[in-house]
Parts: C-alpha cells; structure tokens; sequence
DNA sequence: GCTCATTATGAAAGCGCTTACACAAAAGGG
DNA sequence: CCCTTTTGTGTAAGCGCTTTCATAATGAGC
C-alpha cells in the first residue's frame, strides 16, 4: 500500500506527470502510453496515496458529522442517509461523538481539519463553539438546531406535528396531560413540540424533565409522575425512548396503557412499531435529513451556493394503540 | 482555516522549524520565543493541516471501520465502542457502509488509503476482498469472521450460548422447534448459533432461511412457517430484529407468547427488552467487541505487536418471557 | 577569559501528488 | 513541402507540514 506514483513513472517508463494524467484522464495521453501506465499500475498495485492526491487538490473529499451520540436510531438513521449521499457525491464520511468528550471544541476543529465540512446535530456541541466554527469559516450544516447566520440548517416540522397530535388526544377525550422531556433547551426540536402541544391543551399539560433522552430517564420520570396524587390519563413524551420508558413504568405499575393512561413518543424508532402497545408518536424523515444535509454540504463545498438555507421537513403523525383504543385500531 | 505555518512563522519572528518545535513540544524553544509563537498561533486562529501533518508523519491518525449496513442496533453499538476508544487513541474514525453499494472493492481500497488499519465486518466484504486486503498489507480486524491468516479477527461466543439456549428450551418440554435465520454462509456467527441449537435438539429442529437480518423478513418467514402444516412450539431466531419480526406474525395469526409458541432472539438489543412479551437472547458484549477491534489496531499500528490474534468474547444468556413461563417471571 | 557542552534556531529536504508551463513531435492546410 | 495547430510528454513548482543537519548563541567549568 506504500508503492509511488515514481515506481508506477519509472516502471511504465514516463514520467509523473503523464502517470496522474493518465490515470486522472486530465489532459491528453497517447493510447500507447495510458497502456503502458495502466499496465504498471496494474502490476505494482498501485492506489494514490490519498494525503498527496488532497494536499495537491486542496480539498479532503471526506465530510464530517458531529453526534452527541448514536445509541438510538434518531442519529443512525440520519447518519446512514448521510453516508450515503456523501458516498455518491465521492467523499468519506469521518464520525465524531460527543457523548462524554471533554474539550469537545478541539476535537471538532481537528475533525474540522480533516475534513471539507460538516453536518452538527444540535445537542453536539455548545452554543459558543457552534458560532466560532461559523466564524472559522467552517462549511457547516446544523440538525435540529435554530437557524444560525452562517451556516445551513436542516430540521424536521415539530409546532404543528405537536399541536395535530395534541389534538388527537383531545379527541380521546383526555383532560389531564404531562410532558415528558429533557432539560427544554430553547428552542431546539423538543421546545417546538413542547410548545406545540402547550398551545393547544394550555395549563391541561404540565412538563417533567427527564434529563435526557433515554428509556431509563423516561421509566424514572414517569414512575415518579405516576405515583404521584394526580395522576395525568396521557403523556406526550419527547422521543420515541422517553415513551417506551414510560411504557415500562406505567406496566410496573399495573397501569393498562391506554386503559388507564395514553402515551406517545416521536421519531418513530422501530421499537417504537414492536412495543406493546405499538406506540403513537411522530414520523421523522430521519435518512432524508441525513441526505438532504450531505447535499446541502456538496453544495457549500463546492461553491454552487454560497447563502445559507434554513429548510424544514414535514412530519407524519402515527397513530398506533397506545394513545387510546380507536374505532377501527391500526396495527404494524 | 487556512492559515498556514508560514503565516505564523512570520509572525512571530521565526522558523516554520521553530513554530513546529514550539506547538509540538519536540526539540528545545526558548520560553520567550514560545510565548511569541503561542501568541501569533492564538492570534491567526491557526490550526495545523492535517494533512501536512499525515504527510509529513506518514500517519493517518485514522481508523476505518466498514459495515453493511448500520440499521439495527448491533452494528451501532459495536461503532459506538470502536469510535470511543478509537478517539481515546488520538484517531478519527472513518465509516464505510457497503449495504447496495457496487464496486466496494473500490470503496474499501479508497477508505484503506485513508486510514491506518480498519475494522471490518464479516459479512461487509465478499470473501476474496478480504483476502486481497490481507495480501496488500492492510491493517484489519475482522469482526464475526472466520480466523484469517494475517489479520485479527474478533467475535464473540457462539456455539456454547447455542446449546445453552437449546437446553434451557428443551427444559421447558417443547419438541419442535424451527431455526430462522438468513442464509447460512458457512461459519459465521449466525452458523455457529445454528450448529450449536442442532448439537442439542438434532432432528428436532430445522432451518428456515429468512433471507436477511430484519424485523420484516423475520416477520414474511415467521407467517409462511405458521401457517404451514406442523407449527413449531418454539421458533430460535438468529438474532433480535428476525425475532421480533417473529413476534408480529404470531400476533397476526392469534398466537400467544409464550402461549402457544416461544420465540428466542440472539444480541439482546434495545427492543428485545420492549418488546411483548420480552424477549429471551443471548447478550452480546457490542461495545466491548469495538472497543477491543480498536486496541487490536493500534497495537498492529503501532507495530507493539505483528502477529495476528484471534479472541473470542463471552455472552450471556437473558432469559425473559417469549420463551415460556417461569416460576418466578424476569422482568425488564 | 577561554574552552566545551548545551541549548536554540534556521535552512532545506522530504512526504506523494497535481498541474502550469515549456517544449518536442505529429498532424493538417495551403 | 513549409508553417501552423494540435497532441503528447517532461520539468518543476507548489500543497503544509516534520525533522535532520548545520550553525549560532548561551552557559558551565576551570
């Protein structure tokens, strides 16, 4: 894997220059000659080492993503999207995680270093490194995050979503609601949907914050909100985790869901399809977002645009059997 | 982010040499003039090219890592363990995902000259890539593959989990069981957990092909078994998703589980525990098989060490309730 | 005050490639 | 056939860094 572009010259018997043109297919090459060439190539396993090939071009072709972490099919799902456009678009996808990192911010310049930009989701990094990547002239696409001058955003539709599916569960006939959430960091996808819901069931819904965005801090919460004296008849959950945490909790409890209590999740993870009872909740277009950043990226790099756009991606609400027993139940 | 060496060297009134020395803290820098190189670097917002650094290095400071696809959990958490330790290591992780991608022979070529070794997935490269790897000197560890000469190769504990689940079934009385799992290619993980099963229930069992690792070909599979003539009372799945997917079509015809039929999964994902009933697998230690695929590459990097090793880690048999009832039923 | 070992710095040679530029050879055009 | 294009190839200058080697400055030891 070590062997040159001067062993392929000297072997083929010409130079370099007619090497990486033959090889490239800039500039013009005698059939003869790219024979020749290839045939070298071919017997010396020759690959152009990619560190010559990127310091002469200037450019990386590799993008980077920053998570706060994968555990959960949220990020992964994205990130397979992602990967695969960028795939397409010929460049390697270099992964960084956040998730427990101290000196985050050196970690993200350095990746920043190795690549021709990248795709932040919103928790990933702090709110002042956010800023100086702009300003370091990062080509940046941020996931769920406020629109950033200088920097492209990609989100998926949250107030709506949330107020359809507050609605929804109005119509079940519930009166007493919670929310169960992570710290609600402002405006971020989880405030939208607080918000969302908030707007339409007003004070009938109260927040709890989970902590964070795992089946652990869900169970937690809610069996802590479920022993409580009034107990709500449905939780509307942040994600999809948080949901299936509550599920545990409320089974713990002996509660039937939705007998007794409705829940709801968001994204639509596939445990959220194989918990019983099939969770309600929010379909993310979660690949798109994944791909649409890796071409909003392509065309930052490459110059085709220049001004940031902020664009949003509807959502689908999907209604399974653990907001309340329906007419005609939809199953899968 | 283009500020070069050369831009700090004159500002601070010295040698490209001594900016190097100064940041890298090789070679002695007078306390003063490192003062001055510090300031100018702070002032430019400098940050080294990575890849001069690489260049001149002959390092990547990178690992690869190929998988087929990172739908599911499995994969995820194996990442998520690689990426870790990887990071701890001072390497950034480059992902390749090879699922409906032609000329991955390519693709693979492209990440090796990338990177300084790689993690691959058994079923990620077709088998004769592989070897190609090992002939052009690559770095590798292989996960979930058979031991190939010149490369390490990890995986975890397959054929005593196997019997152990078959025994623990056979002990619950049933007589007829069904292996679903995709095609058996000949000793990779999901064949060991097959020969295992067989050592133990022998005629008893049979191979039903699903043709993929997912929830919908585990389900499509599941329903044709079924509906068939002599229903098995126990269905072995290869691993989770092809369980839970066993699940659905037992609910779709009317069956109970564990009722009228057991289903066992294999990795214990996140699902399995939420699922209902919840399922009985076989844990697989994921993280650590990334974390330890890491370590296993830098000391073949770093040539600490250059002789292939092959390690085989423990798993853990999680009895829940598709299996069948017990006296005192496990929870969560 | 002088010598010898340190310590501090700079010049320059890579690392592996791409590409502008120069030049030679071949090919049209009249 | 000679002149102008076109085509084919090589030379060499980067790309941004690290590091060896040589040299200069500083101290220590007597």
């Amino acid at each position: 894997m070590d062997v040159t572009i001067y062993e392929v010259a000297k072997r083929a018997g010409v130079s370099i220059a007619t090497v990486s043109r033959a090889l490239r297919g800039t500039g013009p090459v005698a059939a003869r000659t790219r024979e020749k060439v290839l045939k070298a190539v071919e017997e010396l396993n020759f690959t152009p080492s990619r560190l010559g090939v990127s310091l002469a071009e200037g450019r990386h072709a590799a993008n980077g993503i920053v998570f706060p972490d994968l555990a959960g099919p949220y990020y992964t799902e994205v990130l397979l999207g992602y990967e695969e456009v960028a795939s397409e678009l010929g460049r390697s996808v270099v992964i960084l995680s956040t998730k427990g990192r101290t000196r985050v911010g050196d970690l993200v310049k350095e990746l920043a270093g190795r690549v021709d930009g990248m795709l932040i989701f919103g928790h990933a990094v702090p709110e002042p490194l956010a800023g100086e990547l702009v300003r370091l002239g990062v080509r940046l696409v941020f996931i769920s995050r406020d629109p950033l001058p200088g920097a492209d955003t990609l989100r998926s539709e949250n107030a709506a979503s949330a107020r359809a599916l507050a609605e929804h569960l109005k119509g079940h006939g519930y009166e007493r609601f919670a929310f169960l959430g992570a710290p609600l960091t402002s405006s971020d996808d989880v405030d939208e949907r607080w918000q969302g819901v908030r707007a339409v069931l007003g004070g009938a819904i109260e927040a709890v914050d989970t902590g964070h965005y795992t089946v652990e801090s869900g169970h937690e919460a809610a069996r802590r909100l479920l022993k409580g004296g009034s107990r709500p008849e449905a939780i509307v959950c942040s994600d999809d985790e948080v949901a299936l945490g509550a599920l545990l909790a409320a089974e713990e409890l002996g509660l039937e869901v939705p007998g007794d209590l409705a829940v709801t999740g968001w994204d639509d993870i596939m445990a959220a399809r194989h918990a019983r009872p099939a969770l309600t909740t929010v379909r993310q277009p979660m690949r798109e977002l994944g791909a649409r950043a890796a071409r909003a990226l392509d065309e930052l790099i490459t110059g085709v645009r220049d001004t940031p756009r902020h664009l949003i991606l509807t959502t689908e609400l999907v209604i399974r059997s653990s907001c309340g027993h329906h007419p005609q139940e939809v199953k899968t």
